[in-house]
DNA sequence: TTGACATAGTGTAGAAAACACACTAAGTTG
DNA sequence: CAACTTAGTGTGTTTTCTACACTATGTCAA
């Protein structure tokens, strides 16, 4: 029996998360072609004929933005039969994310057709990539209370203040510093590089690394 | 500009999860067709011109077993280039969970196209099941830490005594049942009905109900 | 040099949650 | 009515979570 003939559109999109001018934003690309020309949108596309779903992902990030080498993850389906106008395109969402760090004008060129949105003040977004942001938010949210997810956002080298700055960003409230410092020592999978991060008129922090840079666990 | 040709040949598959002689079994089907003919697999089936995603997933299950009004969710999409030695196939993947009070004879019919399989002895399944399943399995036992979810598998009625033999069952170790009430009860999710589970020469139990049947809640 | 400034870094006590643990209650059955 | 079987209950201990405020150490400017 003959496989019956290809039934969908096949796409990928990403969220890339990182914080800039404390606030959690996402990265959108100005769609070039019909439907929504114009519009922002998430980066993504079309998955190859022999194309696995993340390696499609990392793909067109890299084409459509340079990025690469993010922490990426799978996050939902969507696949409403008429999330696209012209025909059925089903997308695998990620989220991907980039660490502050890394931001040094990485994306400065062709500034008209990128930019960093903060996910809570987003510009009108094709098709439902506006309900692809809140999950992922939602989802990167939650990760940080079961997981170390929240060190894929740290540069190579990174202090204390710095990481609880992002917890509370993305989080959305303030966290206690001493309690925070307690509950970070506790996971046991960060150490002292010995150096210090020196800026502005006070008193330098502790630059710490992770032990397992690429690592994520789950945590209790 | 048109669209691409479709790419990509789009399925749902299902992880039926129940309660059967004291395991946590997955229901699977008899494949009828190459590739894998004969060999066991997940209910499934490719995802009509106009059919959103969870409906396929239902619409399948509904077709291939009788099961409906289940709860469902997605869990993950599997792309895998070559999972299908034929061509390309994706499949979105969900789980199910079926009350074992359910199961009086619901698929006694036709027992040489299905079966219960324990989670923890499966036979050998076509493509990638075997790993879907275990994803499945993973995830349940989550999110029984973390949601209500653990209610799903309970019938209309149910003694806390079951709901605590069905978590022990999924997470694999037995559970302090003075703890395991008073968390149960913390979450005031569940009211006594007043009437009382009698079976077997000893003591009756108490049957309680959902007071919102459908809900799947966070907790913590 | 020294004082003002700004962020880094630290401990403790109370509350809440998690955990370990064993006996009595109330039916059925022979 | 005695034996059996599962239902149902409380307390003390440990661990985790929470709230909370001051000292340390550098830079910079006067």
């Amino acid at each position: 029996m003959p496989i019956p003939k290809a039934t969908a559109v096949l796409a990928t999109n990403v969220v890339v998360f990182t914080i800039r001018d404390e606030r959690l934003v996402a990265l959108l690309v100005r769609r070039p072609r019909k439907p929504f020309a114009g519009v922002w949108s998430l980066p993504g596309g079309l998955v190859g004929d022999d194309e696995g779903l993340e390696d499609c992902a990392v793909r067109t990030l890299r084409d459509q933005t340079g990025l690469k080498g993010l922490y990426l993850e799978q996050l939902y389906t969507f696949g409403n039969p008429d999330r696209d106008p012209r025909t059925r395109v089903v997308t695998v969402a990620h989220f991907a994310l980039l660490p502050p760090a890394r931001l040094n004008g990485e994306l400065d060129d062709l500034p008209d057709q990128r930019c960093w949105a903060p996910v809570d003040a987003l510009p009108d977004l094709a098709f439902d990539h506006d309900r692809i942001v809140a999950m992922a938010h939602q989802r990167l949210a939650s990760k940080l209370e079961y997981s170390t997810i929240g060190f894929q956002l740290m540069g190579e080298r990174f202090t204390l203040s710095e990481l609880q700055q992002v917890h509370e960003i993305i989080l959305g409230e303030p966290l206690d510093k001493r309690n925070f410092r307690k509950r970070v020592r506790s996971l046991h999978c960060i150490e002292e590089t010995g150096d210090w991060y020196r800026a502005g008129n006070h008193r330098p922090a502790r630059l710490y690394r992770l032990k397992q840079p690429g690592a994520v666990e789950y945590i209790k």
